[in-house]
DNA sequence: CCAAATCTTCACGAATCCCTGATCCAGTTA
DNA sequence: TAACTGGATCAGGGATTCGTGAAGATTTGG
């Protein structure tokens, strides 16, 4: 395997010096590199030739928002994690960012210890994504994409194919709060012409069949996550 | 008639008692041959004259460091899968360590089922990378691509080239699940100008012709797969 | 050029799965 | 507390999917 250009370098765009000061401190502390751009554009291209880590984006930014900059990159089929980070105690914006493909949110003000271990847990999560192909394990339950099978507490369970997909996008992307619509349209497919009550039945059994090991948690009005805390 | 198989040695580098004792209860447990070390001299040593099928290294080590090890192995080309495994939730050590050519890591405390997870799934890609010209044993299956025969508890078959291609294939890479049309491309070779049904009148055929030793899955609503539990 | 072997397609039955709609239950709000 | 909203649950019809036998197409070998 060929040597990635840097890695460990965390990019911040952030137009507030006081706080992109702030972040270089504590990441550069915690021995990542970090590379600041405090404008939208400036970032978007840095994020596009750096191969970060990770970005911190500012949902707020001049010349280019920071959503917008995430929509791009996944548009270019780049999954650099991305951490936004908005001053507004704005529950759209953040339903929004990870509907977009952000990994993790952070509001304004925060702790730099906070925000050091979110960029930790996402990092990891990549890295990890990244070595594919390995068993997805959350708690007692491990599924496997390759053979495509699960075990929880141990034992072997039996899915159905779509129940499998279901499991095993939730599991993939853990933590993460997916909508009804969204997952019917990244596990169904395309054109999912189904109603969202179908959702709530495989997930349903999903949960029987996994019984107490299940990880699936129900995100009232929103959606569905997979985590271990339920 | 050989001595029941064994799945491969695995070589646990860990200075904590009480962790290499579980990890070989549940490795052994799953077949593995386990060796320990305690020391990570003496690790770098069995490691070079054991010929492990992956290794479970410490980073944290007494005499020399998990990751020194591993450096040390790549750079005689030894490259056996090495899986790190980290007290510390410390991102930079396991950054390190992947970028030193790692194939996975586990960070403590880890259930010792995800562990047995992930050395499967890492033995598994080691097994496929190297796969050349062995004869392929699954169960009582043999087949031995140099020759093209083929045995099923110890007696010949005779399958048609296609029959042998498609079976060949699945045992190069058992456990994984093949699409119908992963198979057409795979197996068939050109573009597949064939139906998919094509797929299931050849597999039934190897089938009936390995009778009860055939070691093929057919996995509902995604494709087959050759492996020993049904 | 013919015959045998092999490959592919087709069709039907059986097994299984998926979706839907209705109903019940829990949390939330007026 | 009652009304309301959103989620859980259940069961049956409809739709897939797989296995299989047989027949047509293609290749191989003599």
């Amino acid at each position: 395997m060929s040597p990635d250009p840097v890695k460990g370098l965390i990019l911040v765009v952030e137009d507030e010096r006081a706080i992109s000061d702030l972040l270089r401190l504590y990441l550069s502390r915690e021995g990542f590199g970090v590379q600041v751009e405090s404008d939208g554009l400036a970032g978007l291209s840095a994020a596009r030739t750096l191969h970060p880590a990770a970005i911190i984006l500012d949902v707020g930014l001049p010349s280019m928002d920071g959503t917008e900059i995430c929509r791009k990159l996944r548009a270019e089929s780049n999954w650099t994690p991305v951490l936004f980070c908005t001053a507004r105690d704005d529950e759209v914006d953040r339903v929004v960012g990870l509907e977009l493909g952000a990994d993790d949110y952070i509001t304004k003000p925060f702790s730099p210890r906070e925000v050091v271990a979110r960029v930790k847990a996402v990092v990891r999560r990549a890295v990890q994504a990244a070595s594919s192909e390995g068993p997805l394990v959350l708690g007692e339950v491990i599924v496997d994409p390759v053979t495509r099978r699960v075990t929880a507490g141990g034992s072997p369970v039996q899915l159905t194919a779509t129940e499998f997909d279901l499991l095993e996008h939730l599991m993939a992307n853990q933590g993460r709060v997916f909508s009804r619509d969204q997952l019917l349209s990244e596990v169904w497919g395309y054109a999912a012409i189904v109603g969202t009550r179908t959702v709530d039945v495989h997930v349903a059994q999903v949960r029987t069949k996994l019984g107490d090991y299940s990880p699936i948690r129900t995100v009232r009005g929103v959606g569905y996550s997979a985590e271990l805390e339920p």
